[in-house]
DNA sequence: GAGCCGTTAGAGAGCGCTCTCTCCATTTGC
DNA sequence: GCAAATGGAGAGAGCGCTCTCTAACGGCTC
C-alpha cells in the first residue's frame, strides 16, 4: 500500500537506483534499451518521485509563493485586479514548470505562518502583491535569503526588485485629459496614502494641475467602491461647482458615479469622471467609464520573468510599464 | 550563509540533536534549564526546521491542496461563490494550523501538474471544488491514496466524501414560492447539466411544477451572466406570456434581469425572478433579487472538518446543509 | 546500602532521493 | 596491438530531520 520508491523501481528494472534517477530526471547518458526497461517499471509500479526527498538533496522545491497582503474579501470579490494578476502570474509560472502556491496574508496571524512557511524552505522564491506602507513582510522575507520580487513599487525603501506601471505619468495624463477637454475644476479621489499606487497617482494629478495653474481638490479613499462613494460626497460638499474628477482606481470611480447619480449630476455633462485600471466593470458602468489602462497581464508576466531571472543571477532592476488612456463616455 | 540545521543548534546549546528536536517539537520531557538553552540557541541562529527533511521522515507535510476545477477567470472575477468558499476554507484550515495550497485546474495541462503535485506527496489531503461531470481528477486523486473531499456532490458516482447544500429542496422551495405568489407560467433558467448543482436545481424546479400540475418551461445556461441573458431571451421567445422565472444561480439571474429590462418587462410586476446562491450582488440589482441562500461559509468549514476528520479515521459520510429563501423585491 | 524504577538525554538508524566518484567495457589513436 | 580516451552504470555518501532504543542518573523502598 506504501508508495513505490526508486529502490523498488530499480529492483524491478534490474538496474541500480542511480540509473533510475537518471532516467526519471531525463539525463541522456542511459542506453535506450535500459531506459525503456526503467520507464516500463516506473509505469507498472506507478512510481512518482517523493518531492520531500528530492528537495532535501537538491535544495530546490519547484514552487513559488504568491503572497497577497490583503484581506481575502478584497482579493477575491472586491478588486478584480488581483484576479488578473494571480491568473497571469500563474500561467507564466506554469509555462516555466513551476508550481504556484497562493497565500493570503490578510491578518497578523497569517503573516507569521507565511514567514514560517517561506523560512521552512517550502518555496524557491516569493512574489509579493500589494503591500501597504508598514508591511514588515518584504524585509522579513528578504532577510531569509529567499529571492523576492514585488508587484508594485514597495512603499518603504526596501531594496526589492519590482515591476510597476507608470502611476505618476498615468495619473498626470488622466488629469491633463480632463483639463484639455476644457474642465476647469478638476478634483481627485485619491487612493490610500500608505500605498505607493495611492501616493503616486495623487502626485501625478497634482503635477498636472500645477502645470495648468489650477487648484487641487482632494478627497482620499481606500480603493474600495464604498470609499469612492463617500469621497465623492465630500468633494461635492467641498466644491459644489466641480466639473470633473479623476478617481485613482475604477472601483472607487464606480462608487463615485453612484454618488453623482444620487446627487442629480449628469455624467459627463455636469461632471466628467476618469478612473484608473480599466477593470472589466468599467465597460458596464452608466455611462461607460473613461479610464487609464495599464498592462496588468504583462506586468504580472514581467514579475515572473524577473524572479526567474534572479535565480540565474540575472539583474534586479525595476521594470516600469507604460499606461494608456481609454476614452469612453464618462469623461 | 547556509541556513542553520538542528546540528548547529545542538552544538551551540551543548546538547544532542535529539534534544533540540524534542524542544522544537514541544515535547515536555526536557528539563526547563536545557529547554531554555536550546531555545536561546534557536533564537540566536534564527533556526527554522527544514520542512523537506521533516516531512521526509514524518510522511506528513502540514499542507492541504484546495483544487478548483474551473478556469481562473471564472474563479476570480466572475463567480463570487468561489471567493467565499476559498476564504472560508482557508480560515478554517489556518485555525487547524494547516497550510492551504490553492491550485487552479482550468486546463488539461494544469490537470497533469496537479496530479503530479499531489502524487509527489506535497500535501496531506485534497479538497476539490466544482467538478464537472467528466472530471477525471477525483478518481485519479482517490487512486493515489490521498484523502479527498469534495465541495458539492460529485457528478459521477465516485465514492468521495462530500459536503453539499440541498439543491433539489432549495430549487423546489424557490419554484413553489413563485407558484404560491400566484404566478402561473413559471419558467426556469437551468445551470449546466454536466454539473450536479445544475442538474439538481432543475430537478427541484421540475418537482415543484409537477406537484402544482404546471408545465415546465426550461432554458439552459452555464452559470455565467451572459448565458443567463441569452437564456432569458430564448424563454421570452418560447413563451412570451411567462410571468415568473426561477434562475439556477444569481449570476445568470443578473443577466436575465438585464434581458427583461431590455425587453421592456417590469420586474416583478410582469415577470417575477428568483435566483439561487444569494451572492453580494443580489442586493444591488435593480430590483434587488429574491434568492435562495445557502450557507457557503458553513459548507466550506464543514468540508475542512470532514477532511481533517478523515485523517483521524473519522466517518466519510456526506454532509448536506439546508437552504433558505431570502425574499427581496424581484419576486 | 543494595536493588528497583522513573525520568531525561544521547546514539544511531533511516526516510527517499541526488550526485560525485569509481569502475568497467568499449572505442579510438598511434 | 597496446595505452589512452570515452561513455555508461553502480556504489555510497549524505541532505536534515524524527524516533526508537539504550544509557545514565537520581530518588525511592526495604
Amino acid at each position: 500500500m506504501r508508495r513505490p520508491t526508486l529502490e523498488a523501481v530499480a529492483a524491478r528494472a534490474g538496474v541500480s537506483r542511480a540509473t533510475v534517477s537518471r532516467v526519471v530526471n531525463g539525463q541522456l547518458t542511459v542506453t535506450p534499451q535500459i531506459r525503456e526497461a526503467v520507464l516500463r517499471a516506473v509505469d507498472e509500479l506507478g512510481y512518482v518521485p517523493n518531492s520531500a526527498a528530492r528537495s532535501l538533496v537538491t535544495q530546490r522545491t519547484g514552487s513559488i509563493a504568491l503572497v497577497v497582503s490583503e484581506p481575502p474579501t478584497r482579493v477575491f470579490s472586491e478588486d478584480p485586479m488581483f484576479a488578473t494578476v494571480i491568473r497571469s502570474a500563474s500561467l507564466e509560472l506554469e509555462a516555466a514548470d513551476r508550481q504556484v502556491v497562493l497565500m493570503l496574508a490578510g491578518s497578523a496571524k497569517s503573516h507569521a505562518r507565511i514567514e514560517r512557511y517561506i523560512a521552512g524552505g517550502h518555496v524557491d522564491g516569493v512574489m509579493l502583491i500589494s503591500m501597504h506602507g508598514a508591511d514588515p513582510l518584504p524585509a522579513a522575507i528578504a532577510r531569509m535569503g529567499v529571492p523576492v520580487v514585488s508587484y508594485g513599487r514597495p512603499a518603504v525603501p526596501v531594496p526589492l526588485p519590482y515591476v510597476d506601471n507608470d502611476n505618476v505619468g498615468g495619473a498626470e495624463k488622466a488629469a491633463r485629459h480632463l483639463l484639455d477637454r476644457g474642465r476647469r475644476r478638476v478634483a481627485t479621489i485619491a487612493g490610500p496614502q500608505d500605498m505607493i499606487a495611492g501616493q503616486d497617482r495623487l502626485t501625478g494629478y497634482r503635477n498636472a494641475l500645477r502645470d495648468a495653474d489650477r487648484r487641487s481638490i482632494v478627497a482620499v479613499g481606500d480603493f474600495t467602491r464604498e470609499s469612492g462613494a463617500v469621497a465623492m460626497r465630500h468633494l461635492l460638499e467641498d466644491d459644489p461647482a466641480l466639473d470633473a474628477v479623476f478617481v485613482a482606481n475604477d472601483l472607487m470611480a464606480v462608487g463615485a458615479l453612484q454618488t453623482l447619480r444620487q446627487a442629480g449630476r449628469r455624467v459627463p455633462d455636469d461632471v466628467a469622471v476618469v478612473g484608473f485600471d480599466d477593470i472589466e466593470a468599467a465597460r458596464y458602468t452608466e455611462p461607460p467609464l473613461t479610464t487609464m489602462r495599464h498592462p496588468v497581464v504583462e506586468q504580472a508576466a514581467a514579475m515572473v520573468r524577473l524572479l526567474l531571472g534572479l535565480f540565474e543571477g540575472g539583474p534586479a532592476d525595476p521594470v516600469i510599464l507604460p499606461t494608456e488612456l481609454v476614452v469612453r463616455e464618462s469623461g
